[in-house]
DNA sequence: ACTATATTTAACAATTAAGTTAAATGTTAA
DNA sequence: TTAACATTTAACTTAATTGTTAAATATAGT
């Protein structure tokens, strides 16, 4: 895990879509399928790049598996970004 | 452009580091490529990606060419973070 | 046990990404 | 103009990513 896993999931335009429908609940595995153009094969693999990058958490509930984000992740890029922000003030005549 | 390349270019390692390398001052591509074990080359490519994505800016003074950050393209990637984290309290019972 | 539904996993093809070496480009200085 | 240096670009290889279809797994209902 980490930041590299992170990002790398954030890479695809459609595991960000996937993170945006979450934004406001949990959403079954079928749901979220209905919502791109690929085949649910194709996004069941996108759900567990984001589940490995511990962005979403899944539970199943008979039949279907609920999906919900966990955005808690995203800090640590936020943090890499504010520090890399952090120093830019060069010539610091001390 | 956008936040796609943004993200892009920040889902390499050796990318990150670079970004990392020019937080407190410019540098010239050779000094970069010392820091890490692959060939100029590569480095030089990793370069002209982080160039598409606005995150560095080059000038060339005489044999050399400087790199500098542009951070402020991060920006965007801190209010599309932002934005998610934002609506989190489902259950807003209107 | 059988069928239908929901979802994932496997096997494969196509595309993209990242590295290497070698050649090309641009600059400086003799 | 030739040589040396700094850096990029080209050609190529290998590995990773993304998508597809088909098979597998899990659950529920009959």
């Amino acid at each position: 895990m980490g930041l590299q896993q992170t990002l790398r999931a954030l890479s695809d335009p459609i595991r960000r879509e996937i993170l945006h429908l979450l934004k406001d609940g949990r959403m079954a595995a079928g749901d979220i399928v209905t919502h791109f153009d690929v085949t649910g094969a194709a996004v069941s693999r996108h759900l567990s790049v984001l589940k490995e990058a511990d962005l979403i958490r899944d539970t199943r509930e008979g039949k279907f598996i609920y999906y919900e984000l966990n955005a808690s992740v995203l800090e640590e890029i936020m943090l890499w970004i504010t520090d890399l922000k952090g120093e830019q003030h060069h010539d610091e005549t001390t």
